[in-house]
RNA sequence: GGGCCCAUAGCUCAGCUUGGUUAGAGCGCUUCCCUGAUAAGGAAGAGGUCGAUGGUUCAAGUCCAUCUGGGCCCA
């Protein structure tokens, strides 16, 4: 495609936009000019001093390059700033990136090729911590590129590090504030823990380890000692399933669910206690196939009747104090097993959990290598899965087994050596969240979730269920817990390395509080005499990201005015597994320090699946690299289809081909029509300064675009104000297509005179939708703003980025459904036009149109709709005239249940029944009609708007009807209206000419012209004005035969004559 | 094993809050039309038991229950 070239004094201030573009080097182009004028920083400047709308970013965890999910939630995080500032707020974006971790440490580990602690404590803390930095400042450079590369505009010069010594002291400051509420205490936590290894293991590396075993699956009876049920039965037990034998070493108690029903079952003259909807799956039916009872249940109670009920422990091998009875705990489920559950407080979260409320106590005979303490009889040694089959023969031998199975489910097993893991009791760090439950009950519900079904689901169901806060870790790379003991077990927690230096007596400002160095720090201990070393662990890198509303700015050491202006967050957003992470954390952290969330809304985003539906893995080779599917189709195009294809919410599948119909269906077609502004704005030439009529002297088409934009803008502004990316997007979408395919499609020979009042009217319909648009896709907006508006419009700002949200005005809501109206009966027009097989080229006569509305609609829009149909004249189809009309009805439903409920089926059978023209003649005389109705008590009154009436006319026209509007064409072709066709088939072949001689669309020809064919020639001296003017002709002369011009092209059989076309 | 979300055309998705008798859009497919911005546009057509079953209702894609399948989170 050639450029358009203009003489030097054709100019216009626009520049000129190319019909085609290359999206990628244009967002490069953009990149640049960002950089070369410092527009972030001029908009974060300008709008320095209005309100503030705080954004707080979820750092991300620098272990790995970012994948395509990024892009989703950074689209997401950059579109509402940009928005609101549009709006007239400051909206401080403070990039931010979390550094510590067990995630860390794996992929140096891996680096390093170790696999275990011990590796690490060889090779050395200090030397391993530093690899850990030097892999985070790695990873956050690729982050860094992908967010400069799709236009998030966040603050990175600025950004916090979690791993930053001004971070950790404040995230020391707000531990203190925890510890000294007494909610920081340390107690016995159960975990993932590999024995080989030596290590506990978190959530994520736990996922990646289940493998599929058969372990047995044991039945045992723990004889009842005392009370009143023991002396009522003989041999009562209590029958326990578990599927661990080696844990019933530890047994402690055993759990009931308190709101089951249990019985006492008598089998073959021994006694039973188990839950009742387990009966038949232990014991089978209640009658042998000879007829015989095999079981008896004796008496039946709920679970709370057992609470206390002491029993006989399967093992007496080790000493478990004041223990051995039954407790009550709600998880407990009556769907497999017996109903009662062996306890292990060691070996069980849960179990820990239901023995802690009782006071029991947590006794662990597995030493740390996974095998059972040397000292203890039968299993001494031995490694905690081989003693499962030393103990069950044991329990046979002594008659306590009462059934012996296997069972094959999946079971945890460390991903690197696929050693067993055992769920292991570890003295551990918590914050006593549980103690301020109603708190953050009480603060969720301030909270505006999107969608709001997390809030009281998924989120609120996990504050209900709140557990404390497991907080330390036994591992390197982390914020060091600031908590110093002695040997007298006093704790002396600091908030910062200046009051950690005054209790040492050193000064130690510039050291580096991360492991090794801190633990060098030794400090008298201030409540006795003796030496306190700190405590081994580091905290969970989620308390680190967690504290960043204050740990970001270094509060409260530093910027205390700015934290209080900036707490808390208006918004928040990330993918929905943050509901348990970061949206947990930082309400929590917020609530426990300030006592106040640190967020007033949290957009919460579905997953990103692959084109099959599929999870992106590595694993699976289905990951989209981010970079190269933006350069391949713009970070524009997959900005848009992140913010506005299909719900935010859901999970949705990422493709090309979704990206690339963006690209050509909502970017290209709106470049176009940029395009085309600035084609015909510089051939006018003509720019607003150059003024034009007020927008209420322009024809209907003007204003109707104008009011379309103004509802743009309103409509789009309320979507985005409720977070809604996705209706404010398909709103631009229908835009740019009304805009391109209605109005510019109507308007066109307007642009080629060069008409200022519609050069104007799109010139500012493009500012709107361009504005709309600018928080969507930065790139392309930013680029028609510098062509278009920039030089045109000198008091506009220099960016699309620093210009306001366009102002409202009040919509012309008449203008736009006369328009609807208009535009509906355009569709059954060209339907019946199809119908016909008369090409639309050919004008026509007439035609009758029944539509409600119609009759009143301007002359002006009926005009455009005969010129779009190429129809001379468009009547109002009376209904009177019931020779032309036939009318069909159909009841309307929703009127009629209203008023008829029951009766409605009734009514509109009869209704069905009538004559529709006498009908629809009466109501439109008289209003209604009375029925008297079989069935139907009373009388039944109808009126027009109980019907939905399609009136069409009867043969011999071409007729399209729907719902109640129909249009009918007559097909009568004149002598005259062939000519008139005729001459427009002319000019098509003589522009088709033009176009296939290269011209440019201003460039004036001589035209010569040959042909015997009487009708051709009756045309071209009838019309022979028109078409001149039509294909800028000087002259249209007629030859002999045809002389070899610019261009000849060939003879058009219908029109049966020669053509030739020469530049002039 | 528990909780939450989802299921609509060959594909990607709207519609469900507030029930109304012809369930839409885009892509893809077939035929035709139109084309001095457009990688466009228009018309017609093929393509749907709206995951299944039951219920509520005069009326269910829409509300309720159960089930099946998929995803996520947690054990």
């Amino acid at each position: 495609m050639k450029f358009v070239s203009f003489r030097e004094e054709h100019t216009s201030m626009y520049k000129v936009v190319p019909p085609t573009v290359n999206l990628r080097d244009l967002e490069h182009e953009v990149l640049a000019l960002w950089q070369a004028e410092g527009t972030f920083a001029a908009s974060m400047a300008q709008s320095q001093g209005r309100p503030t709308w705080t954004f707080y970013e979820g750092p991300p965890t620098a272990n790995g390059a970012p994948g395509t999910h990024h892009i989703e939630a950074r689209a997401f995080k950059d579109i509402f700033p940009r928005y609101r500032t549009m709006k007239g707020y400051h909206v401080v974006r403070q990039a931010g990136w979390d550094c510590h971790g067990l995630p860390v440490e794996l992929a140096v580990e891996k680096e390093l090729g170790f696999s275990g602690k011990k590796d690490i404590e060889n090779y050395g803390v200090a030397e391993f911590n530093a690899k850990c930095r030097e892999s985070v400042v790695r990873h956050v450079d690729a982050f860094t590129e992908l967010t400069t590369r799709m236009g998030y505009w966040v603050d990175m010069d600025r950004a916090y590090w979690t791993m930053d010594s001004n971070y950790i002291q404040s995230v020391w400051w707000s531990l203190k504030q925890i510890f000294n509420a007494g909610l920081l205490v340390q107690d016995h936590r159960v975990s993932p823990y590999c024995p080989r290894c030596g290590t506990g293991l978190s959530d994520h590396e736990l996922a990646q380890g289940y493998e599929d075993v058969s372990d047995p699956s044991v039945y045992v009876r723990f004889p009842v000692k005392v009370g009143a049920l023991a002396e009522k039965y003989s041999d009562l037990s209590l029958l326990v399933w578990t599927t661990t034998p080696w844990t019933l070493v530890s047994n402690t108690a055993v759990a009931v669910k308190p709101t089951a029903t249990y019985c006492v079952l008598e089998s073959a003259d021994q006694h039973y206690i188990v839950a009742q909807d387990l009966i038949e799956n232990l014991f089978g039916s209640p009658i042998d196939e000879d007829g015989s009872i095999r079981y008896q249940v004796k008496e039946t109670f709920p679970g709370t009747q057992l609470e206390h009920m002491a029993y006989k422990r399967p093992f007496d091998l080790i000493d478990i104090p004041d223990s051995h009875f039954v407790i009550l705990a709600d998880y407990v489920t009556t769907g497999d097993g017996t109903g009662l559950v062996h306890q292990a407080p060691a070996f069980g979260a849960d179990d820990l959990i239901s023995c802690r409320a009782y006071g029991l106590p947590v006794v662990n005979p597995i030493a740390p290598d996974g095998t059972f303490l040397p000292e203890i009889p039968l299993v001494g040694g031995q490694f905690f899965k081989k003693a499962d089959a030393a103990l069950t023969d044991d329990l046979r031998e002594r008659g306590l087994l009462f059934r012996e199975e296997s069972y094959e489910h999946s079971y945890p097993h460390c991903w690197r050596c696929h050693t067993p893991l055992i769920y292991y009791a570890q003295p551990s760090w918590y914050i006593k969240t549980t103690a301020i439950k109603d708190r953050l009950m009480a603060e969720n519900e301030k909270t505006h979730w999107h969608p709001d079904t997390i809030k009281w689901g998924r989120y609120g169901d996990w504050l209900t269920n709140n557990v404390d806060w497991a907080l330390s870790r036994n591992r390197y790379w982390g914020t060091p817990l600031p908590i110093w003991r002695c040997e007298n077990e006093h704790l002396t927690i600091v908030e910062s390395l200046a009051e950690l230096g005054e209790l040492a007596g050193q000064e130690i400002s510039d050291l580096d509080p991360h492991r090794p160095f801190i633990d060098d720090i030794t400090i008298p201990c201030p409540h006795c005499d003796a030496t306190a070393v700190r405590v081994p662990e580091v905290i969970d890198c989620w308390y680190d990201s967690g504290a960043m509303p204050f740990a970001a700015q270094w509060y409260p050491q530093h910027n205390k005015e700015n934290f209080a202006a900036q707490y808390p967050a208006d918004f928040v957003c990330e993918a929905i597994d943050q509901t348990r992470g970061w949206f947990y954390t930082l309400m929590a952290i917020g609530t426990l320090v300030f006592d106040e969330s640190s967020y007033k809304n949290v957009v919460c985003l579905g997953h990103i699946l692959d084109e099959d539906g599929r999870k992106m893995s590595k694993h699976l080779g289905n990951v989209l690299e981010p970079i190269p599917l933006m350069d391949q189709h713009g970070a524009d195009a997959v900005r848009w289809f992140m913010l506005a294809s299909g719900s935010p919410w859901q999970s949705r599948r990422v493709g090309h081909t979704a990206i690339a119909d963006i690209v050509r269906k909502n970017l290209l077609t709106y470049w176009n029509t940029v395009s085309f502004l600035s084609l015909y704005a510089r051939s006018a030439p003509w720019s607003p300064a150059d003024g034009a009529p007020p927008v209420n002297e322009r024809p209907i088409m003007d204003r109707w675009l104008l009011t379309q934009a103004h509802s743009l803008s309103a409509q789009v502004d309320n979507a985005l104000e409720n977070f809604d990316t996705q209706l404010g997007g398909r709103l631009i979408t229908e835009f740019i297509d009304d805009l391109s395919n209605w109005y510019v499609r109507r308007t066109r020979r307007r642009f080629w005179e060069g008409e200022p009042a519609a050069l104007a009217t799109l010139h500012e319909a493009l500012k709107i939708v361009t504005l709309c648009m600018a928080p969507y896709t930065p790139f392309i907006t930013e680029r028609v703003w510098q062509d278009l508006f920039r030089e045109t419009q000198p008091d506009l700002p220099n960016s699309v980025h620093l210009a306001d949200w366009p102002s409202e005005s009040q919509p012309d809501s008449q203008l736009q459904s006369d328009m609807e109206l208009a535009r509906r009966v355009t569709e059954l027009g060209r339907s019946a036009r199809a119908t016909s097989s008369v090409k639309t080229r050919q004008p026509l006569g007439r035609a009758l149109i029944s539509a409600p509305g119609w009759s009143e609609l301007s002359a002006e829009l009926v005009a455009e709709v005969a010129e779009e149909l190429n129809v001379r004249e468009l009547l109002t189809l009376d209904v009177s005239d019931s020779d032309l009309v036939s009318i069909s009805l159909k009841p309307n439903f929703r009127t009629l249940g209203a008023r008829f409920g029951k009766q409605t089926p009734l009514i509109a059978e009869h209704i069905s029944r009538q004559d529709p023209t006498e009908l629809v003649s009466a109501l439109r005389d008289i209003g209604k009609v009375d029925y008297e109705i079989d069935g139907v008590d009373g009388t039944s009154t109808i009126e027009l708007s109980d019907l939905v009436i399609t009136e069409t006319p009867v043969e011999g026209w071409a007729v399209a009807a729907d719902a109640g509007e129909s249009f009918a064409l007559d097909l009568e072709i004149t002598h005259e209206l062939a000519l008139a066709g005729m001459a427009r088939d002319i000019v098509r072949s003589l522009q088709e000419g033009r176009k296939n001689a290269g011209l440019e669309i201003s460039d004036r020809i001589n035209v010569t012209w040959s042909s015997d064919n009487p009708d051709v020639v009756e045309t071209l001296s009838f019309h022979g004005g028109e078409i001149s003017n039509e294909v800028l002709a000087l002259s249209l002369t007629k030859v002999p035969e045809v002389i070899t011009g610019f261009t000849v092209f060939g003879t058009e059989s219908e029109i049966d004559a020669n053509f030739g076309i020469e530049k002039a």
